[in-house]
DNA sequence: TCCTTGACACGTACGTTGTACGTATGCAAG
DNA sequence: CTTGCATACGTACAACGTACGTGTCAAGGA
């Protein structure tokens, strides 16, 4: 009898790529063993619980995000890494709910938020400044991310059109505004909207 | 024999006061149906599944949100909205992860989401830049929810001294910036935190 | 008054999940 | 070859979500 030897690296990544496939429903013991081709228990070699599996999930998606190199542009660089993470995480959106309710514990999900403060401190702002700065753009990052998720200009499992006659109906009579705004929001791409308000977000920044 | 007779607000606000009291793990159809004093098939008489269960929660937290009478200011009544609304998700911590995935599907969910459309409509922002404005500032609000909950600058189950502890010694030699903005952060209260980004990202907005 | 009918409370039972515990197997060092 | 440790693996159980069936109430018509 032959006995397979993993790495943690390989749990992670098949576990990432369960995800992907299958949804976060199929992230479970057995089904992640089966497909590393062993039985439930060998993963509780490289992981304390099922918690520490999902740990394992969000860390591969940060660990994807490809962060630029400094240059002398903080306000640039800002958003460069931002965009980025924000990339990385809306890569994967079936782990969107894990990235948003779990702790990073890895070393690489540290990296983005340093590179964050990094790129901050550059700018001439104060400590509590740098700190509510730093805390508003990772917050932004997330919310968009939760907004696209589940937000009320989004509908869960439809089509754009659906998505329209849903909204039209449902908070259409009591809720003009979002109805209007979500006419708006089907004619302009996440990426765009969120680039859109980061600037925003750190011109506020810049003017501190 | 007895039927008890049970209405969705009932069932509603048990469902909270089952989170609040004994955190999230405890959202099970046979607790609650317990705390009613009842069976768990019951429940199924107002509720589709599980999932429709934790929308009742989120739909708890956010109704709960006090939305303050319109002024003459749009930017005083976007931070009064948002702050409300962060307050609201801050009263209920182990509802967090419900709020930052779950959909909210009732009436009440939207009110703060059309409030704040409304408020930034008395700027004088084109479509798209309400647009990028509104999901700016809901994406604060969530986003430093979940910093606050599962943050770089957070440790999880811990005083505020072993978080001083944890983050020195796992990112105090690779993340200097971290672990030198931890010892700002603990300095301050998350609402001035708050604030303070909130305002920043306003200043942003009111800027195009 | 009695019967019908629909809504809904409740019980039973099954499949799936996480994981405690025990066992077995390979590799490395002596 | 032997010993010991790390770790892969099997078995088994408690707790969960929920399909399905049964029972019981209240209201409306004859």
């Amino acid at each position: 009898m032959v006995r397979a030897r993993y790495t943690l690296d390989d749990i992670r990544s098949e576990a990432l790529r369960l995800v992907d496939r299958d949804g976060l429903a199929a992230l479970n013991m057995r089904s992640l063993a089966t497909a590393l081709g062993t039985g439930p228990m060998t993963l509780y070699n490289y992981v304390r619980d099922r918690e520490g599996l999902e740990e394992l999930v969000v860390d591969a998606v940060i660990s994807a995000v490809d962060l630029p190199p400094p240059t002398s542009d903080w306000r640039r660089d800002t958003i460069q890494i931002a965009t980025v993470t924000w990339r990385a995480v809306r890569a994967h959106p079936a782990a969107i709910p894990l990235v948003l309710t779990r702790r990073s514990t890895s070393a690489a999900g540290f990296a983005p938020a340093e590179a964050l403060i990094a790129a901050l401190r550059r700018s001439a702002l104060g400590d509590r400044d740098l700190l509510a700065a730093f805390r508003a753009i990772l917050g932004l990052i997330m919310g968009s991310a939760q907004a696209e998720l589940a937000g009320p200009l989004t509908s869960p499992p439809a089509t754009a059109k659906d998505t329209a006659a849903r909204i039209g109906t449902l908070a259409g009579r009591n809720f003009p505004h979002i109805e209007a705004l979500s006419h708006v929001s089907q004619k302009s791409s996440p990426e765009a909207d969120f680039t859109r308000g980061l600037k925003m977000l750190v011109t506020g920044i810049a003017a501190a």
